[in-house]
DNA sequence: AAGCTAAGCAACCGCGGGAAC
DNA sequence: TGTTCCCGCGGTTGCTTAGCT
């Protein structure tokens, strides 16, 4: 009855992921496409599990993501939508692009939420909360400006501009591989500064498959063999 | 310079829905 | 038709870094 089981969890790696396991899942998904997060790790030579290496690429690896610091619009995008969505951050990501739900909702614990409770509004309702107003001198209670409350804004979209690095530095593409660029963020790497160095693309996942992905009817079983030759 | 704390974020965990068997 | 599994999602954890004393 059933399917099989799933990914053996023993003797599976955990824990963030090294510069090698991230060649090896770009390289495998760049040339084969997604088809079956399970057989992922398999065929790309990687002791995680699928839904590891789902999450790796979802969140990090992805060539359209985009990385830097939230702008203004962006936040205030992000609280309307909430206001609307609740805390389904999927949802709210696929108002962005470039933006992953786990980036998103980062954000909003980290940032959006201290903001609105200094605001007085209550992040869950997006109502103000029960013992603090705000008043104009009129003495209406206002919503006040998202773009006003704080320089922050002005900051972080100097940050974005200074986070956006040309994909194609990071990445050169060598025929069917993918291989990393000596002048990139994989040089002596830190976790904080490899993710804030993947940049801004212009173009979509789609173009991006139309671009470079291969052959997608090629056989898996073609590539079985590639691992063993990706770091030769 | 060292220790402590807060902030930021990548990664993991557990669950639900739907598909496969 | 019931069981098992995959996938995606939201919540949470824990590590790293920055800032402060």
């Amino acid at each position: 009855m059933g399917r099989k089981p799933c990914c053996e969890k023993i003797g599976l790696k955990r824990g963030p992921w090294t510069i090698e396991e991230d060649h090896r899942l770009m390289n495998f998904i760049l040339n084969n496409g997604i088809h079956c997060w399970r057989i992922v790790p398999k065929l790309a030579g990687l002791l995680r599990c699928g839904k590891s290496c789902r999450l790796r690429w979802i969140n990090y690896l992805r060539p359209d993501l985009k990385r830097g610091g939230f702008t203004d619009a962006e936040e205030e995008r992000i609280m309307e939508l909430h206001s609307q969505l609740g805390n389904r951050w999927s949802k709210i990501a696929s108002h962005f692009s470039g933006r992953t739900d786990n980036e998103i909702k980062n954000h909003w614990n980290t940032k959006i939420k201290k903001k609105m409770k200094h605001l007085g509004l209550d992040p869950a309702t997006h109502e103000p909360m029960n013992n603090i107003t705000y008043q104009t001198e009129s003495n209406q209670i206002t919503k006040p400006n998202i773009c006003s409350i704080t320089k922050e804004g002005e900051e972080n979209k100097e940050q974005t501009l200074k986070d956006e690095v040309d994909i194609g530095s990071l990445f050169e593409m060598q025929g069917n591989e993918i291989s990393i660029s000596s002048s990139s963020l994989y040089s002596n790497i830190s976790r904080s500064e490899s993710s804030s160095n993947f940049a801004e693309t212009s173009i979509s996942l789609e173009q991006w498959d139309l671009t470079y992905m291969t052959d997608p009817l090629v056989p898996w079983d073609f590539f079985t063999n590639l691992d063993d030759n990706i770091f030769l």
